[in-house]
DNA sequence: CGGATTTTTGATGATTTTCAATATGAGTGG
DNA sequence: CCACTCATATTGAAAATCATCAAAAATCCG
């Protein structure tokens, strides 16, 4: 079904999280069925934001959640008087958007679509009556946080006290498996962020992405065209990222 | 050792989170007077860690939350096939340990004792029978989850594209604000991390701290004696921060 | 097809790590 | 309470990784 984009105004009744593909990966994944039925109910379905666009700005109210249908984002700071913007996550379809600005009343980090990219949206108000109701409802919420949670210890460590190259292998290692657990492969996939994108992310500067990855496909552990990336050896990765 | 299972004989009716000097930064903060209630009495007070012990070991089931009551904790993370470990964290009076293994059958990462501490443990088990009908205690958790988030966010824009400067008089930055909440001096306080905590909770080397320390104090923005310190000017490390 | 963005590649330099030695501090037992 | 020992912290010199600057090549998009 192809939404009109001009036309907000015709939406599905619900996002029938029932026939999507993506209910195994989502947060709609363990929940009861009444809950489901009643997170269905409350879902929007916006019109599609194209490369570029915000789906959240740094700032802005906090007012909803969002899942991730098809497409990837970005996850941006500005820290406090600082001119330079830092990536600060990916999001995949399946994920659960703006988690970290619950309890807040503004948005602490834009999101910013990385291609076309369609969202589920989820009003944090509507949500917060629900799970009164419905513990099984701010549980699959609560996973989902400790999940992110975990993410980004992973990262902290992929950061500290590592080379270049273990960073580049564990973030391609990374991928993977979140690519793998959407049912793509994990061997062949797009990298939607900019050379630039990775190296924010990784702490490092964008030239220092290109070589490595350029080294990588020296040594034959992945074959890459511009974002066009397949791993040949995911053992190679590993042994990159746990070298030493 | 856990010393959670040391001593379980002592302990009192509760926590009597009503007369804690931390009712006003823990988890407590904002439950309704019937919730702080049942979760007061599902606290359990074990005995007192003391430094080096671990109150969370990596790999362990996961079963309980703790809050801290006093002293200090580091988080660590040893990743797959690494000698290494990796400080992803540090836990401070009022904070919620643990909230990353919720959801996960083992515990994602050790959390050990930098000084003699004391803490309150919450067993998860208990916890989720109670928020079914307390959405107080799920929003409160929640909170907790989405704040923590948020910390992380800000640590990975710390290390990414930042001099050793500016992450030292960031961390030092952060902790003045923590100790300051928590009803201490924002300018003096004492470091329970040693060097080569801090070093690898900011991707430097120890070696690299200490220098970058004493460099601050030539500069006169803080006074450092081992670990007691002083901020002389916290303009000073903000313009270090957001040099450039 | 053409302009703009993104990516690659090279040369240089600076920050930070590493190695090593010393100094200081904390904890322990006599 | 002091001496002793282990852990932690400081400091220096050398090496290495990575950032920066600069320019060319490739790719994307309308």
């Amino acid at each position: 079904m192809t939404a009109t984009e001009q036309d907000p105004g015709t939406r599905l009744p619900g996002a029938q999280c029932d026939v999507c593909s993506l209910h195994g990966v989502c947060l709609t994944q363990d929940l009861s069925a009444d809950a489901l039925e009643r997170l269905d109910s409350m879902l929007d379905q916006p019109s599609p934001l194209k490369r570029g666009e915000s789906l959240i700005t740094q700032g802005n109210a906090f007012t909803s959640l969002y899942l991730v249908r098809s497409g990837s984002l970005k996850q941006v700071v500005r820290p406090l008087g600082q001119e330079l913007e830092h990536v600060v996550g990916f999001y995949l379809p399946g994920e659960t958007v703006g988690l970290e600005g619950i309890g807040e009343s503004h948005c602490p980090a834009s999101v910013v679509a990385m291609e076309t990219t369609f969202v589920c949206e989820l009003p944090y108000a509507r949500l917060s009556e629900l799970y009164c109701n419905n513990p099984s409802l701010s549980e699959s919420l609560l996973h989902r946080m400790s999940r992110e949670l975990r993410g980004e210890k992973r990262q902290l460590c992929l950061m500290s006290g590592r080379t270049a190259e273990q960073r580049l292998a564990g973030f391609l290692l990374g991928l993977s498996e979140r690519f793998q657990q959407r049912g793509c492969s994990r061997y062949r996939f797009r990298l939607a962020m900019s050379r630039g994108d990775i190296g924010s992310h990784l702490g490092l500067a964008l030239e220092t992405v290109s070589r490595v990855l350029g080294r990588f496909q020296r040594q034959g552990v992945i074959q890459i065209a511009t974002r066009e990336l397949t791993i040949l050896s995911l053992e190679g990765l590993r042994a990159i990222l746990e070298e030493h």
